[in-house]
RNA sequence: GGCCCGGUGGUCAAGUGGCCUAAGACACCGCCCUUUCACGGCGGUAACACGAGUUCGAAUCUCGUCCGGGUCACCA
């Protein structure tokens, strides 16, 4: 054995397997040609983020559309910043959003795949197989030094204002002897394992980024970790196993990686491993005060897709508002395909933004609007429930004690409808918004149209009542409205008043506002009409009778 | 500060040297339709960060300036 065999040997003793024993484990994928796998990998150190769900949404739409495999995996190296019940938030939350996950974990604790372990916990073998590898080829080494060291360096590199890192001459344990390294590890001294790099600053390395286009660099001259202290390995060397192992075929992760993408083509040539693809995505961003910063997990409630299920946007409509910042062809597609799903999108990463966009509440809700609208009664009836079931217990109750009732009201300008109104984006916007339609819920007001009298509505209302039937279809409710209007100086048709403005006080139209406030309290609401056919007559009666004494 | 990546209306964006008098969507405003409320239809306000250069011609190519974002860990 040479020198680098015997310190592989010392640092690693108990690694047997070679490299091959793992490259015959996982053979390449037998896919079509062309078919891309991708992956999302978490780290369980939070909740599902908004941003995890939508490089999750992009990863699986590049497989979904190039006939390959989307796989999930745990990226758990940081002991100290997991949370407990992580793995299940983020695995569940992609479930819950429709992310289909052909590979890796698929809930909390199950995982599939004959990739696996898809956790980085569980890997640590093969980690140190090859980094046991690159020891002996002298390609990497141990360093003794503590944090105190490092941190006294970079004090010292940023003094004299040179680049700070370990790399050169600053670093301090590249040319250890074997029998350096060998008296320190008997003295029980803590080490970590450094790449030996092979990188030059002053030359560059290019590569083609499938969302930004080419991406020149200086290549990476630092000696990073590969292998913490406690032999589990950083990201940058976890990534690059993994996903030659996995068979990833291309990367698309936040775009904050970018700076360390040298390291990892480094890593990827060292190893003597194909390199994956990359594609760096922006990030969502988010306006404060009045600069655009990437969206925090502090300080933004968006920012945890919990928020989401909370507000009771459906999760379609959250994907919806995704895949039309994530395309920017989406929103043409989606117009010449109003009825398709999403999923059947051809996804083009090149048509994705290189600027990172502005969370748009506004735009999320028109999308939610539209899905909803969509939805029958039934549907919104299932939805609803589930959202109050969990979020506004009081207003469950009161929706599931008469579900014909409240599918009733919910079926109002909704079934049989060709466009369907566009009145609220999301669940937790519904109790105010059919407040009028429970007693317990109703607020009554006692305010007048702008060209009716007080006299007048109370003469129009208690005349009205008189003829009221709720099997009444649209044109006979309307026509009764209609038949009293001249008696109190309203013409019947608009048409009649718009023309001689003078001769009415106001028309049909507006005493049937009259009507709309006594029944209901809003001076806007769905197809009165059929509002008051799911009210019943006598609760019509009782709030007419009401406003008639009050107004 | 070094290194990267960006900069088209308030927001998302189309645009790859002449089709740009710059598309579309959201938001906003107006009008029309209308049996109320909506839906819908039609229209409007509003943008190429700045300065040089290349070119017959620049939103598009080059350089500089400014601005914004990201990153510089035994975190991912």
């Amino acid at each position: 054995m040479n020198e680098n065999e015997l310190l592989a040997e010392l640092l690693l003793p108990g690694i047997k397997n070679t490299p091959d024993y793992y490259e015959n484990l996982y053979p390449l994928r037998n896919l079509p040609e062309g078919a891309r796998v991708t992956r999302v990998a978490p780290s369980p150190t939070g909740y599902l983020h908004l941003g995890t769900l939508f490089t999750a949404l992009v990863n699986r739409m590049i497989a979904t559309s190039s006939g390959g495999v989307f796989y999930t995996r745990i990226e758990d190296t940081d002991k100290k910043r997991e949370v407990e019940g992580g793995i299940a938030d983020i695995i569940g939350g992609l479930d819950r959003f429709g992310i289909a996950i052909d590979e890796g974990f698929i809930s909390g604790e199950e995982e599939r795949g004959a990739y696996g372990p898809y956790k980085q916990s569980c890997r640590a073998e093969i980690y140190q197989c090859y980094a046991k590898e690159l020891l002996k080829k002298g390609l990497a080494y141990p360093c003794f030094c503590t944090a105190e060291e490092l941190a006294a360096m970079r004090e010292d590199q940023e003094k004299l204002k040179v680049r700070t890192g370990y790399h050169g001459e600053w670093a301090k344990h590249r040319n250890i002897t074997y029998a350096e390294a060998k008296a320190n590890v008997e003295e029980g001294k803590p080490f970590v394992i450094r790449l030996r790099s092979g990188g030059d600053e002053s030359r560059r390395v290019v590569f083609e980024d499938v969302i930004k286009g080419r991406i020149e660099m200086p290549e990476n001259d630092e000696d990073f970790v590969i292998l913490k202290s406690d032999g589990i390995p950083t990201y940058h060397f976890a990534h690059a196993i993994d996903d030659h192992l996995m068979r990833t075929t291309h990367v698309f992760r936040g775009d904050e990686w970018i700076s360390s993408a040298p390291k990892h083509l480094e890593l990827f040539k060292v190893l003597g491993f194909k390199p994956v693809k990359y594609g760096h995505i922006s990030p969502i961003m988010k306006l404060d005060g009045g600069a655009k910063r990437k969206i925090s997990k502090r300080k933004d409630p968006e920012a945890a897709v919990h928020f989401f299920a909370e507000e009771g946007y459906p999760t379609a409509a959250v994907i919806e508002y995704l895949m039309t910042i994530a395309a920017s062809d989406f929103e043409d597609w989606r117009k010449a395909n109003p009825d398709s799903d999403y999923r059947d999108f051809k996804f083009n990463p090149k048509k994705m933004s290189v600027s990172g966009a502005l969370f748009d509440g506004d735009k999320l809700n028109d999308v939610s609007k539209i899905m909803i609208s969509k939805m029958q009664s039934g549907d919104v009836y299932a939805a609803l429930t589930d959202w109050a079931k969990e979020f506004d217990g009081e207003f469950y109750g009161i929706l599931t004690e008469n579900p014909d009732y409240t599918k009733k009201m919910l079926a109002v300008d909704r079934d049989g409808v060709k466009n369907a109104r566009k009145d609220f984006a999301k669940w937790n916007e519904c109790k105010d918004y059919f407040s009028y339609y429970f007693d317990s819920l109703f607020t009554p007001s006692y305010t007048l149209p702008e060209r009716v009298s007080r006299e007048d509505a109370k003469a129009f209302l208690s005349e009205y009542i008189k003829t009221y039937d709720p099997a009444d279809d649209r044109s006979v409710w309307f026509d009764k409205i209609k038949a009293l209007a001249p008696a109190l100086g309203f013409a019947a048709e608009t048409k009649e008043y718009k023309a001689a403005p003078d001769k009415f006080k106001g028309s049909a139209g507006d005493l049937s506002g009259v009507l709309r406030l006594a029944i209901t309290g809003r001076a806007n609401t769905p197809d009165l009409c059929g509002i008051m056919s799911v009210l019943g007559f006598d609760r019509c009666a009782s709030r007419i009778n009401l406003y008639i004494n009050n107004v």
